[in-house]
DNA sequence: GATGAATGAGTGTTCATTCAT
DNA sequence: AATGAATGAACACTCATTCAT
């Protein structure tokens, strides 16, 4: 009826802050509708349910975030390839991803309040282990890459819960940014270290020192 | 009923099923006293609310946790000022701690449910940031001698934010295991990995290599 | 939309399917527009609310059979007093009526759908008794007959509860056969019999044996 | 907490008000709550949801009736097959059943209102169709009988169809007096004549006259 | 002719909790 | 030590209907 499109902003812009603060299994529909100013029945012309309405929310930054980190993997992956033939076996460099990390970071960032939602209040809904796709891909790669390793230097492979785990780790330190460190600024400081902290354990889990 | 002590028994025990079942804001009162046998009214006259019932299964597996971190890094501290004492400050060596890890290890599976429901089960309950308080600990911990380490090597002291997100990691490595290896002894296999991998973040993260 | 009534035909049809399936209080008018492809708004461009929408589907076929029903009896009533004049008192013949019946039954199954949705799916709109009507119609015709033959046996007239009951025995056999038999062929071989039936119980209630 | 059993009593009256008046689907839980002065906890409290309120209403009369026409029906086949064993095959007398039908009629008022729930009052309920089971027992017996007379007259044997349709409308007879005539004086002077129809039926359909 | 937006009252159901007995 | 009864607020969701455009 009145300006288009405010109602369903308003009730987005409500959802969010109630989600924020509450969680999804704990926010209220009703709550929402009240504070954006509507009746539950506009809410459901919007939305389809409760889970819908959260997916506005969150789906297309995790979408997008996906994307991100498959892409950057694939690009990762055939950086490695070249690098195996060009240099001898003994001396593979784990990249420290500044560039792509920063950029990650970024895009997390950008997406702030999105991101917490999927990571610390999604308990309920069907996003509730989202970050796990991202650690599964993360799995994959990692995977790969450490069969090149232990080939290279005639290790036996590496336990796959071992590698699962470091992916869970790489995860997660993003995750712990974003729910530690409220500010960009202060992430893109810390970042360094994490990432010399990270790589300092393949080093050492692969026996280069 | 008749033995005193067996309904309360039961109660903790339905109540311990439900809410590694549902999680701890989903658990129902009511299922849980179908299933123990008794009536709500049974319950109120054992626990207080909903969160007294949630303690009783596991605040005194989280004490003892508590207890066993804050001995262990007492003595770890104690161990690492005789050692610099002795040793040259170059040559810092970081425990590879398997001992006490196993230990640690040990008594987390032996209250692998209890473990779980802090964990993983507690959202919406008081004990829902239960880790963040280990994670202090072992903050203060690492900060002490990360303090001691950049002294020595007369480096800057490391980011406060910094120990804080490596204290959460290695926090975290223990609840991995438990969520996603069922056995200890799986466990038990992929834990020096896992030492191997962090150790060596420290290596690098100060430079040693 | 562009054909003009393209859009109210469509919705008659999904409102067909859905009273049909559902039943008139069970169906949703959001449903009915949805599968019609048209918003709520249209819907009430075309009919004043939910009875309405459901009486254009069945109000004309209601009063086709309500009139065929009519003019029947007023035949038959013509055909009664004519032969009563000519024959003598004693032997009175029910007419079982096959011509007629089958007439009946062509046009009922020639409406199938619409006489499902009166006789079974009417619940909760102003339909939802107008099998009454028919009942009533029958009743007084068969009234009359039964004041003819009293009148012409010498008996005391028959109680008007059962005349009632009667002549809703005979509308519910009709009703029966669409409810229960789907083809028009099958109706029509069983119909005899359930004429037969009827008629004996007439003969036996005035007591030709 | 009151008057022991007082508030189910007053639940379980205020339903069937509400049931008699509305119908299942159309009754309101809250205001079946609000009539006899409790909360809707309360009644959850004595049942498990709007179909346990409502059987707990109609379920003992539906089966004390579904007992008293099964045990009817193998009582009158036993006199049945006695009778065609004593007489000859071309004289069975179809029992114009007075007393077992005034049995039924004094059954059927004595559980009034909870009939007329089950037989006009319970769409959308699991009761919906309970009238169906009455008929279905009815056709069996039926169907015996139908065998019977056919063999000893050397008939084919009669459709199937149009044996449910009689045992239909014999179940429909009854349901008519309950939902037409309020009274079981009038309902008892009204059972003759149809028991009489009924019967002329019978005789009618396998050509005794 | 038809849309898109919105209303507001209503639904059955579940919840943790209380308390007289 | 425990029961059985009851509260009352909350829940997500659906409904027929309205109306400016």
């Amino acid at each position: 009826m009145q300006n288009e499109k405010e109602t369903k902003e308003k009730l987005m812009k409500s959802a969010k802050a109630e989600f924020m603060e509450k969680g999804y299994m704990s926010a209220s529909l009703r709550t929402i509708c009240k504070k954006a100013g509507v009746t539950t029945g506009a809410l459901y012309f919007f939305f389809k349910d409760k889970e819908d309405l959260f997916a506005s929310l969150v789906q297309e930054p995790l979408d997008k975030m996906m994307k991100i980190i498959t892409d950057h993997y694939e690009s990762e992956t055939d950086h490695i390839f070249e690098h195996i033939k060009d240099s001898d076996s003994e001396n593979i460099e784990f990249a420290d991803d500044f560039v792509a990390s920063s950029k990650a970071i970024k895009l997390l960032y950008s997406y702030y309040d999105e991101m917490i939602l999927l990571i610390a209040k999604s308990q309920g809904s069907r996003f509730e282990n989202s970050m796990d796709k991202f650690v599964s891909i993360t799995e994959k790669h990692y995977t790969k890459i450490s069969e090149i390793i232990c080939t290279n230097k005639n290790m036996p492979n590496m336990d796959a819960n071992v590698i699962h785990w470091i992916s869970h780790v790489h995860i997660e330190a993003f995750a712990y940014l974003l729910t530690h460190v409220k500010s960009e600024d202060e992430a893109e400081k810390i970042l360094p270290h994490i990432i010399k902290y990270l790589t300092g354990g393949w080093y050492r889990l692969y026996d280069f020192f």
